[in-house]
RNA sequence: UAAGCAGACCGCCUUAUCGCUUUAGACCAUUUAGGCUCUAAGGAGGAAAGUCCGGACACCAGAGGGAGGCAUAGCGGCUAACGGCCGUCUGGCUUAGUUUAAGUCAAGGACCAGUGCAACAGAAAGGAUGUACAGGUAAUGCUGUAGUGAAAUCAGGUAAACUCUAUGCGGUGCAAUGUCAUGUAAACCGGCAAUUAAGUGUUUCCCGCGCGAUGCCGGAGGGUAGACAGAUAGAGCUUUUGAGUAAUCAAAAGUCCAGAUAAAUGAUAAGGUAUUACUUAGGUAAGAACAGAAUCCGGCUUACAGGUCUGCUUUUUUU
RNA sequence: GGCUCCGUGGCGCAACUGAAUAGCGCAUCAGAUUUCGGCUCUGAGGGUUGGGGGUUUGAAUCCCUCCGGGGUCA
Protein backbone atom coordinates (compact mmCIF):
# COMPACT_ATOMS: atom_id res chain seq x y z
CA UNK A 1 0.00 0.00 0.00
CA UNK A 2 1.64 3.31 -1.04
CA UNK A 3 1.71 6.43 0.93
CA UNK A 4 -1.08 8.29 -0.91
CA UNK A 5 -4.37 10.21 0.11
CA UNK A 6 -6.38 10.45 -3.05
CA UNK A 7 -10.00 12.37 -2.86
CA UNK A 8 -11.80 8.56 -3.13
CA UNK A 9 -9.84 8.41 0.99
CA UNK A 10 -11.54 11.92 2.02
CA UNK A 11 -14.52 11.62 4.19
CA UNK A 12 -16.73 13.95 1.83
CA UNK A 13 -20.63 12.73 2.35
CA UNK A 14 -22.65 14.74 5.15
CA UNK A 15 -24.27 12.27 5.96
CA UNK A 16 -21.56 10.14 7.07
CA UNK A 17 -20.04 13.38 9.37
CA UNK A 18 -23.27 13.31 11.12
CA UNK A 19 -23.22 9.95 12.02
CA UNK A 20 -20.10 9.77 12.95
CA UNK A 21 -20.16 13.12 15.33
CA UNK A 22 -23.43 11.59 16.64
CA UNK A 23 -22.58 8.03 17.36
CA UNK A 24 -18.52 8.01 16.99
CA UNK A 25 -15.68 7.08 19.83
CA UNK A 26 -13.21 9.34 20.54
CA UNK A 27 -9.02 8.58 20.80
CA UNK A 28 -6.84 11.10 21.46
CA UNK A 29 -2.95 12.40 21.76
CA UNK A 30 -2.65 15.78 21.94
CA UNK A 31 -3.13 17.94 20.25
CA UNK A 32 -4.96 15.52 18.07
CA UNK A 33 -8.52 14.22 18.73
CA UNK A 34 -9.62 10.99 16.46
CA UNK A 35 -13.23 10.47 16.17
CA UNK A 36 -14.10 7.20 14.55
CA UNK A 37 -16.96 4.95 14.03
CA UNK A 38 -17.09 1.70 11.49
CA UNK A 39 -19.32 2.60 8.36
CA UNK A 40 -20.57 1.31 4.90
CA UNK A 41 -18.47 3.69 2.52
CA UNK A 42 -19.58 4.40 -0.48
CA UNK A 43 -16.28 3.67 -2.69
CA UNK A 44 -15.49 -0.18 -2.85
CA UNK A 45 -11.75 -1.22 -1.83
CA UNK A 46 -11.30 1.43 1.15
CA UNK A 47 -10.41 0.34 4.45
CA UNK A 48 -11.03 3.90 5.76
CA UNK A 49 -12.30 7.44 5.10
CA UNK A 50 -10.66 10.58 6.85
CA UNK A 51 -11.36 14.31 7.15
CA UNK A 52 -9.23 16.61 9.21
CA UNK A 53 -10.96 19.65 11.14
CA UNK A 54 -9.42 22.96 12.87
CA UNK A 55 -11.55 25.11 15.41
CA UNK A 56 -12.15 28.21 13.92
CA UNK A 57 -12.22 29.73 17.82
CA UNK A 58 -8.57 28.41 18.48
CA UNK A 59 -6.96 29.23 15.01
CA UNK A 60 -8.93 32.35 14.15
CA UNK A 61 -6.30 33.16 10.56
CA UNK A 62 -7.64 30.67 7.39
CA UNK A 63 -3.47 30.61 6.85
CA UNK A 64 -2.99 29.16 10.18
CA UNK A 65 -6.05 26.48 9.86
CA UNK A 66 -4.88 25.63 6.17
CA UNK A 67 -1.56 24.94 7.37
CA UNK A 68 -2.19 23.13 9.91
CA UNK A 69 -4.84 20.64 7.97
CA UNK A 70 -2.26 20.38 5.42
CA UNK A 71 0.60 18.99 8.27
CA UNK A 72 -2.39 16.95 9.47
CA UNK A 73 -2.74 15.33 6.41
CA UNK A 74 0.70 14.71 5.15
CA UNK A 75 1.03 13.10 8.81
CA UNK A 76 -1.80 10.55 7.77
CA UNK A 77 -0.99 10.20 4.48
CA UNK A 78 2.77 9.24 5.70
CA UNK A 79 1.08 6.25 8.35
CA UNK A 80 -2.05 5.66 7.70
CA UNK A 81 -1.06 1.95 6.71
CA UNK A 82 -0.43 1.55 10.75
CA UNK A 83 -4.06 1.63 11.41
CA UNK A 84 -5.29 -2.34 11.78
CA UNK A 85 -8.63 -2.23 10.57
CA UNK A 86 -9.11 -6.13 11.44
CA UNK A 87 -11.51 -6.00 8.17
CA UNK A 88 -14.13 -3.29 9.03
CA UNK A 89 -14.32 0.12 7.22
CA UNK A 90 -14.36 3.13 9.03
CA UNK A 91 -14.62 6.62 8.78
CA UNK A 92 -12.19 8.97 10.44
CA UNK A 93 -12.44 12.64 11.78
CA UNK A 94 -8.82 14.11 13.00
CA UNK A 95 -9.67 17.14 15.03
CA UNK A 96 -7.38 19.77 16.28
CA UNK A 97 -7.62 20.83 19.80
CA UNK A 98 -4.53 22.66 19.98
CA UNK A 99 -3.93 26.33 20.39
CA UNK A 100 -0.48 26.65 19.12
CA UNK A 101 0.93 25.88 15.69
CA UNK A 102 2.71 22.62 15.66
CA UNK A 103 5.83 21.10 13.67
CA UNK A 104 5.90 18.40 11.12
CA UNK A 105 7.91 16.45 13.71
CA UNK A 106 5.80 17.07 16.66
CA UNK A 107 2.30 16.19 15.08
CA UNK A 108 4.11 13.13 13.99
CA UNK A 109 4.89 11.81 17.65
CA UNK A 110 1.41 12.68 18.34
CA UNK A 111 -0.32 10.69 15.21
CA UNK A 112 2.27 7.53 16.53
CA UNK A 113 0.88 7.62 19.63
CA UNK A 114 -2.78 8.19 18.71
CA UNK A 115 -2.32 4.97 16.54
CA UNK A 116 -1.01 3.01 19.31
CA UNK A 117 -3.91 4.36 21.36
CA UNK A 118 -6.19 3.45 18.44
CA UNK A 119 -4.77 -0.51 17.83
CA UNK A 120 -5.49 -1.13 21.60
CA UNK A 121 -8.76 0.10 21.63
CA UNK A 122 -9.63 -2.04 18.42
CA UNK A 123 -7.46 -5.21 20.16
CA UNK A 124 -9.95 -4.84 23.32
CA UNK A 125 -13.40 -4.93 21.33
C1' U B 1 27.22 60.87 1.39
C1' A B 2 23.14 61.01 4.89
C1' A B 3 18.10 62.29 6.23
C1' G B 4 13.00 63.58 5.16
C1' C B 5 8.63 63.94 1.98
C1' A B 6 5.79 62.38 -2.38
C1' G B 7 4.86 58.85 -6.33
C1' A B 8 5.57 54.10 -8.92
C1' C B 9 7.12 48.96 -8.64
C1' C B 10 8.78 44.15 -6.44
C1' G B 11 7.30 41.44 -2.36
C1' C B 12 12.50 35.22 -1.10
C1' C B 13 15.42 31.82 -4.61
C1' U B 14 17.60 26.80 -6.33
C1' U B 15 17.87 21.34 -6.37
C1' A B 16 16.22 16.30 -5.00
C1' U B 17 12.53 12.76 -3.07
C1' C B 18 7.37 11.76 -1.56
C1' G B 19 2.25 13.62 -2.17
C1' C B 20 -2.55 16.74 -3.85
C1' U B 21 -5.20 18.90 -8.00
C1' U B 22 -6.53 20.70 -13.28
C1' U B 23 -5.76 20.04 -18.52
C1' A B 24 -3.74 17.19 -22.70
C1' G B 25 -1.84 12.59 -24.55
C1' A B 26 -0.70 7.37 -23.95
C1' C B 27 -1.96 2.77 -21.64
C1' C B 28 -5.46 -0.42 -19.03
C1' A B 29 -10.56 -1.65 -18.28
C1' U B 30 -15.48 -0.99 -20.42
C1' U B 31 -22.73 -1.40 -21.44
C1' U B 32 -21.69 3.23 -19.13
C1' A B 33 -18.99 5.31 -15.40
C1' G B 34 -13.71 5.01 -14.76
C1' G B 35 -8.20 4.30 -13.02
C1' C B 36 -3.50 3.24 -5.63
C1' U B 37 -1.00 3.39 -13.98
C1' C B 38 2.66 6.46 -17.00
C1' U B 39 4.33 11.09 -19.45
C1' A B 40 4.11 16.44 -20.21
C1' A B 41 2.41 21.32 -18.92
C1' G B 42 -0.09 24.56 -15.27
C1' G B 43 -1.45 25.45 -9.97
C1' A B 44 -3.00 32.01 -4.50
C1' G B 45 -2.49 37.92 -3.62
C1' G B 46 -0.98 42.99 -3.61
C1' A B 47 -3.97 43.17 -0.61
C1' A B 48 -6.99 36.97 -2.40
C1' A B 49 -9.14 40.61 3.55
C1' G B 50 -13.15 44.25 5.17
C1' U B 51 -17.89 43.92 2.18
C1' C B 52 -17.77 50.34 2.10
C1' C B 53 -19.27 51.89 -3.18
C1' G B 54 -19.90 50.92 -8.60
C1' G B 55 -20.86 47.49 -12.69
C1' A B 56 -21.22 42.73 -15.68
C1' C B 57 -24.38 38.40 -15.34
C1' A B 58 -28.97 35.80 -13.61
C1' C B 59 -33.89 35.40 -11.84
C1' C B 60 -38.70 37.70 -10.01
C1' A B 61 -45.11 40.09 -13.77
C1' G B 62 -45.99 42.63 -7.31
C1' A B 63 -40.57 44.38 -13.33
C1' G B 64 -47.13 48.64 -14.36
C1' G B 65 -48.98 53.65 -11.79
C1' G B 66 -48.57 56.70 -7.37
C1' A B 67 -46.55 57.84 -2.60
C1' G B 68 -42.55 57.06 0.34
C1' G B 69 -37.40 55.85 0.95
C1' C B 70 -32.09 56.00 -0.21
C1' A B 71 -27.70 58.16 -2.38
C1' U B 72 -24.88 62.24 -4.44
C1' A B 73 -23.84 67.90 -4.27
C1' G B 74 -18.51 74.39 -6.50
C1' C B 75 -17.03 74.07 -11.92
C1' G B 76 -15.01 71.05 -16.01
C1' G B 77 -13.35 66.29 -17.60
C1' C B 78 -12.33 60.60 -17.49
C1' U B 79 -15.04 56.01 -17.27
C1' A B 80 -19.17 50.36 -18.68
C1' A B 81 -20.30 52.73 -13.98
C1' C B 82 -19.17 54.98 -9.29
C1' G B 83 -19.64 58.01 -3.32
C1' G B 84 -13.60 56.48 -7.59
C1' C B 85 -9.77 59.21 -10.45
C1' C B 86 -7.70 63.83 -12.97
C1' G B 87 -7.63 69.16 -13.60
C1' U B 88 -9.22 73.74 -11.63
C1' C B 89 -11.65 77.71 -8.40
C1' U B 90 -12.82 78.96 -3.33
C1' G B 91 -12.18 78.27 1.94
C1' G B 92 -9.68 76.12 6.44
C1' C B 93 -5.06 74.24 8.63
C1' U B 94 0.49 73.48 8.74
C1' U B 95 5.51 75.09 7.33
C1' A B 96 8.72 79.04 5.53
C1' G B 97 7.54 84.07 5.12
C1' U B 98 7.61 90.75 2.05
C1' U B 99 4.05 90.18 -1.97
C1' U B 100 3.48 85.03 -1.58
C1' A B 101 4.95 79.82 -2.23
C1' A B 102 4.64 74.62 -1.01
C1' G B 103 1.98 70.74 1.31
C1' U B 104 -2.59 69.01 3.16
C1' C B 105 -7.94 68.69 4.15
C1' A B 106 -13.09 69.88 2.59
C1' A B 107 -20.90 65.99 2.29
C1' G B 108 -17.90 73.32 -0.63
C1' G B 109 -26.12 73.61 -3.68
C1' A B 110 -30.12 76.53 -0.96
C1' C B 111 -31.90 79.26 5.90
C1' C B 112 -34.82 87.04 0.77
C1' A B 113 -40.40 78.75 0.46
C1' G B 114 -41.88 77.16 5.21
C1' U B 115 -41.12 74.75 10.19
C1' G B 116 -37.88 73.87 14.21
C1' C B 117 -33.50 74.55 17.55
C1' A B 118 -29.84 77.66 20.46
C1' A B 119 -27.48 74.91 27.48
C1' C B 120 -24.55 78.55 30.51
C1' A B 121 -23.80 83.72 30.27
C1' G B 122 -26.59 87.98 28.87
C1' A B 123 -31.46 93.31 29.36
C1' A B 124 -32.64 90.58 25.09
C1' A B 125 -31.44 84.34 21.20
C1' G B 126 -35.58 86.33 16.53
C1' G B 127 -42.22 89.66 16.29
C1' A B 128 -39.46 90.72 22.12
C1' U B 129 -36.70 94.15 25.20
C1' G B 130 -33.01 97.31 27.26
C1' U B 131 -27.86 98.51 31.39
C1' A B 132 -23.63 102.25 31.60
C1' C B 133 -21.12 106.33 29.05
C1' A B 134 -21.21 109.71 24.93
C1' G B 135 -23.88 112.07 20.92
C1' G B 136 -28.62 113.54 18.98
C1' U B 137 -34.17 114.74 18.82
C1' A B 138 -40.26 118.11 19.46
C1' A B 139 -40.19 112.97 21.47
C1' U B 140 -38.57 107.70 21.37
C1' G B 141 -32.86 102.44 21.82
C1' C B 142 -32.74 107.27 17.44
C1' U B 143 -27.02 106.54 16.79
C1' G B 144 -22.02 104.98 18.51
C1' U B 145 -18.95 102.54 22.17
C1' A B 146 -18.62 99.13 26.32
C1' G B 147 -20.42 94.45 28.29
C1' U B 148 -22.44 88.48 27.47
C1' G B 149 -21.88 84.83 23.96
C1' A B 150 -20.26 80.48 18.76
C1' A B 151 -23.93 84.05 17.15
C1' A B 152 -26.95 90.51 19.10
C1' U B 153 -31.16 93.58 13.80
C1' C B 154 -27.71 92.02 9.82
C1' A B 155 -31.36 89.72 3.66
C1' G B 156 -28.39 87.20 11.74
C1' G B 157 -26.54 81.47 13.01
C1' U B 158 -27.75 76.29 12.24
C1' A B 159 -29.59 71.87 6.52
C1' A B 160 -23.55 65.21 8.89
C1' A B 161 -32.04 69.68 11.97
C1' C B 162 -36.77 68.65 9.25
C1' U B 163 -36.99 70.49 4.53
C1' C B 164 -36.39 72.61 -0.65
C1' U B 165 -33.68 72.32 -5.48
C1' A B 166 -31.00 69.33 -9.19
C1' U B 167 -29.45 64.41 -10.68
C1' G B 168 -29.67 59.07 -10.14
C1' C B 169 -31.84 54.40 -8.14
C1' G B 170 -37.54 48.41 -9.54
C1' G B 171 -36.24 44.29 -6.10
C1' U B 172 -33.23 40.15 -4.99
C1' G B 173 -28.77 37.83 -5.42
C1' C B 174 -24.10 32.58 -8.17
C1' A B 175 -26.63 29.45 -1.49
C1' A B 176 -29.11 33.54 -8.44
C1' U B 177 -30.53 30.15 -12.26
C1' G B 178 -30.75 25.80 -15.68
C1' U B 179 -30.08 20.41 -16.91
C1' C B 180 -29.52 15.19 -15.60
C1' A B 181 -29.76 10.61 -12.46
C1' U B 182 -32.73 8.08 -8.68
C1' G B 183 -38.01 7.90 -8.28
C1' U B 184 -42.68 6.21 -3.03
C1' A B 185 -46.57 10.76 -0.69
C1' A B 186 -52.04 13.69 1.70
C1' A B 187 -46.93 17.91 -1.58
C1' C B 188 -47.02 20.21 -7.53
C1' C B 189 -49.45 21.45 -12.50
C1' G B 190 -53.80 21.69 -16.03
C1' G B 191 -59.21 21.44 -16.92
C1' C B 192 -64.25 21.46 -14.99
C1' A B 193 -67.63 22.31 -10.86
C1' A B 194 -68.23 25.00 -6.40
C1' U B 195 -66.65 29.13 -3.14
C1' U B 196 -66.06 35.25 -3.18
C1' A B 197 -62.64 35.97 1.04
C1' A B 198 -59.45 35.33 4.85
C1' G B 199 -54.91 34.36 2.97
C1' U B 200 -50.93 34.33 -0.42
C1' G B 201 -46.90 36.28 -4.16
C1' U B 202 -38.35 36.93 -2.89
C1' U B 203 -40.70 44.72 -3.27
C1' U B 204 -41.97 49.91 2.73
C1' C B 205 -47.24 51.39 1.79
C1' C B 206 -51.65 52.24 -1.51
C1' C B 207 -54.00 51.23 -6.32
C1' G B 208 -53.88 47.63 -9.97
C1' C B 209 -52.42 42.34 -11.24
C1' G B 210 -51.79 36.84 -10.51
C1' C B 211 -52.86 32.52 -7.39
C1' G B 212 -56.37 30.99 -4.10
C1' A B 213 -60.49 26.32 1.03
C1' U B 214 -63.00 21.69 -1.37
C1' G B 215 -64.59 17.67 -5.04
C1' C B 216 -63.90 14.97 -9.82
C1' C B 217 -60.75 13.85 -14.13
C1' G B 218 -55.99 13.93 -16.24
C1' G B 219 -50.84 14.99 -16.00
C1' A B 220 -46.47 15.06 -13.46
C1' G B 221 -42.93 15.97 -9.93
C1' G B 222 -41.21 17.63 -4.47
C1' G B 223 -37.74 15.89 -0.70
C1' U B 224 -33.02 13.62 -0.72
C1' A B 225 -27.30 18.77 -0.69
C1' G B 226 -25.59 13.83 -5.63
C1' A B 227 -23.38 15.10 -10.73
C1' C B 228 -22.91 18.65 -14.68
C1' A B 229 -23.62 23.60 -16.61
C1' G B 230 -23.35 28.73 -14.64
C1' A B 231 -17.30 28.79 -13.92
C1' U B 232 -12.98 31.18 -15.90
C1' A B 233 -10.54 34.54 -23.02
C1' G B 234 -11.47 38.97 -19.81
C1' A B 235 -13.94 46.71 -19.54
C1' G B 236 -7.41 40.37 -19.89
C1' C B 237 -1.91 40.80 -19.81
C1' U B 238 3.03 42.54 -22.09
C1' U B 239 5.62 45.87 -25.39
C1' U B 240 5.77 49.97 -28.78
C1' U B 241 3.75 54.35 -31.09
C1' G B 242 0.38 58.47 -31.14
C1' A B 243 -3.45 62.19 -28.78
C1' G B 244 -4.20 64.83 -24.08
C1' U B 245 -1.61 69.42 -18.59
C1' A B 246 -3.54 64.81 -16.42
C1' A B 247 -7.00 60.90 -15.27
C1' U B 248 -7.52 58.35 -19.71
C1' C B 249 -8.17 57.02 -24.84
C1' A B 250 -6.74 55.01 -29.80
C1' A B 251 -3.76 51.86 -32.98
C1' A B 252 -0.23 47.86 -33.97
C1' A B 253 2.41 43.42 -32.58
C1' G B 254 2.81 39.44 -29.26
C1' U B 255 0.50 36.26 -25.57
C1' C B 256 -3.10 32.53 -22.72
C1' C B 257 -1.78 33.23 -17.11
C1' A B 258 -5.61 28.75 -10.76
C1' G B 259 -10.49 26.73 -11.20
C1' A B 260 -11.07 23.75 -5.80
C1' U B 261 -16.25 22.08 -3.77
C1' A B 262 -15.59 18.74 4.12
C1' A B 263 -12.82 22.48 -0.47
C1' A B 264 -5.98 21.32 -4.31
C1' U B 265 -1.37 24.75 -4.45
C1' G B 266 1.86 20.73 0.63
C1' A B 267 5.87 17.89 3.43
C1' U B 268 10.96 16.48 4.16
C1' A B 269 16.25 17.19 3.19
C1' A B 270 20.39 20.20 1.42
C1' G B 271 22.25 24.93 -0.11
C1' G B 272 21.88 30.16 -0.83
C1' U B 273 20.11 35.76 -0.83
C1' A B 274 18.20 40.40 1.83
C1' U B 275 18.55 41.39 6.90
C1' U B 276 19.59 41.03 12.32
C1' A B 277 22.76 39.83 16.74
C1' C B 278 27.69 38.62 18.57
C1' U B 279 32.74 39.13 17.01
C1' U B 280 39.45 37.86 18.37
C1' A B 281 37.48 40.61 11.54
C1' G B 282 38.39 34.75 10.17
C1' G B 283 33.77 33.64 11.29
C1' U B 284 29.43 31.94 14.51
C1' A B 285 24.12 31.97 15.37
C1' A B 286 19.22 33.35 13.80
C1' G B 287 16.65 33.91 9.23
C1' A B 288 11.76 36.51 5.88
C1' A B 289 6.33 40.83 6.87
C1' C B 290 0.90 40.99 6.22
C1' A B 291 -1.62 37.07 4.86
C1' G B 292 -4.90 31.94 1.54
C1' A B 293 -8.79 32.29 -4.40
C1' A B 294 -14.62 30.36 -4.15
C1' U B 295 -19.10 33.94 -10.26
C1' C B 296 -16.04 37.81 -12.46
C1' C B 297 -14.28 42.86 -13.03
C1' G B 298 -13.25 48.74 -11.59
C1' G B 299 -12.37 51.51 -7.13
C1' C B 300 -12.04 52.70 -1.80
C1' U B 301 -10.46 51.24 3.11
C1' U B 302 -7.47 48.41 6.40
C1' A B 303 -2.73 44.99 7.49
C1' C B 304 2.44 44.66 5.86
C1' A B 305 9.42 42.72 7.17
C1' G B 306 12.53 44.15 3.52
C1' G B 307 14.12 45.99 -1.24
C1' U B 308 14.39 48.86 -6.16
C1' C B 309 13.55 53.29 -9.17
C1' U B 310 12.07 58.52 -10.04
C1' G B 311 11.30 63.67 -8.41
C1' C B 312 11.82 67.57 -4.69
C1' U B 313 13.99 69.72 -0.11
C1' U B 314 17.95 69.94 3.43
C1' U B 315 22.98 68.38 4.80
C1' U B 316 28.47 66.78 4.15
C1' U B 317 32.71 66.45 0.94
C1' U B 318 35.15 67.26 -3.81
C1' U B 319 35.69 69.78 -8.61
C1' G C 1 -20.52 33.37 -0.21
C1' G C 2 -24.61 36.99 0.77
C1' C C 3 -27.73 39.83 4.15
C1' U C 4 -28.52 41.98 8.96
C1' C C 5 -28.27 43.67 14.27
C1' C C 6 -25.55 45.13 18.62
C1' G C 7 -21.13 47.28 21.72
C1' U C 8 -22.40 52.54 28.16
C1' G C 9 -18.67 51.15 35.79
C1' G C 10 -17.37 43.97 37.58
C1' C C 11 -22.83 42.23 35.76
C1' G C 12 -27.80 43.65 33.84
C1' C C 13 -29.97 48.02 31.90
C1' A C 14 -31.39 53.82 31.11
C1' A C 15 -30.22 58.46 28.91
C1' C C 16 -29.99 57.97 21.58
C1' U C 17 -35.97 63.98 18.82
C1' G C 18 -27.39 67.06 20.37
C1' A C 19 -26.66 71.16 26.06
C1' A C 20 -21.80 70.28 30.19
C1' U C 21 -22.23 66.58 37.48
C1' A C 22 -23.65 60.11 31.90
C1' G C 23 -28.27 57.85 35.84
C1' C C 24 -30.66 53.11 38.19
C1' G C 25 -30.48 48.08 40.41
C1' C C 26 -27.21 44.12 41.90
C1' A C 27 -22.14 43.54 43.26
C1' U C 28 -17.49 45.99 45.90
C1' C C 29 -15.46 49.01 50.04
C1' A C 30 -16.13 51.82 54.77
C1' G C 31 -19.25 53.01 58.96
C1' A C 32 -23.73 52.01 62.13
C1' U C 33 -26.72 47.98 64.28
C1' U C 34 -25.18 42.60 66.49
C1' U C 35 -21.49 38.64 71.23
C1' C C 36 -20.20 37.33 65.80
C1' G C 37 -22.35 36.87 60.90
C1' G C 38 -26.69 37.72 57.73
C1' C C 39 -30.85 41.08 56.88
C1' U C 40 -31.40 46.37 57.38
C1' C C 41 -29.73 51.70 57.45
C1' U C 42 -25.95 55.61 56.05
C1' G C 43 -21.96 57.01 52.96
C1' A C 44 -18.02 56.29 49.32
C1' G C 45 -15.24 54.52 45.14
C1' G C 46 -15.52 52.72 40.28
C1' G C 47 -16.80 55.23 33.09
C1' U C 48 -10.79 56.95 27.30
C1' U C 49 -19.72 55.73 26.51
C1' G C 50 -15.32 49.47 21.80
C1' G C 51 -10.79 52.51 19.00
C1' G C 52 -9.79 56.67 15.55
C1' G C 53 -11.40 60.83 12.61
C1' G C 54 -15.12 64.50 11.02
C1' U C 55 -19.64 68.06 11.40
C1' U C 56 -20.97 71.53 15.40
C1' U C 57 -19.94 76.86 20.02
C1' G C 58 -20.91 71.87 22.14
C1' A C 59 -21.29 64.54 20.40
C1' A C 60 -22.94 58.62 24.47
C1' U C 61 -26.40 60.85 20.73
C1' C C 62 -25.38 62.91 13.82
C1' C C 63 -21.72 61.14 9.72
C1' C C 64 -17.33 58.19 8.02
C1' U C 65 -13.90 54.38 9.05
C1' C C 66 -11.56 50.28 11.79
C1' C C 67 -12.12 46.47 15.89
C1' G C 68 -15.05 42.89 18.54
C1' G C 69 -19.52 39.93 19.26
C1' G C 70 -24.13 37.79 17.72
C1' G C 71 -28.39 36.45 14.29
C1' U C 72 -30.10 34.69 9.57
C1' C C 73 -30.37 32.57 4.31
C1' A C 74 -29.64 26.22 0.70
Amino acid sequence: MKQTFPKKEHLKRKKLIDALFAGGQKVSAYPLLLVYKTSVLPEEGIAIQAGVSVAKRNHKLAVTRNRIKRIMREVYRKNKTTFHTNGSTFAFMFIYTGREVMSYEQLEKAMLKLITNFNAAQNES
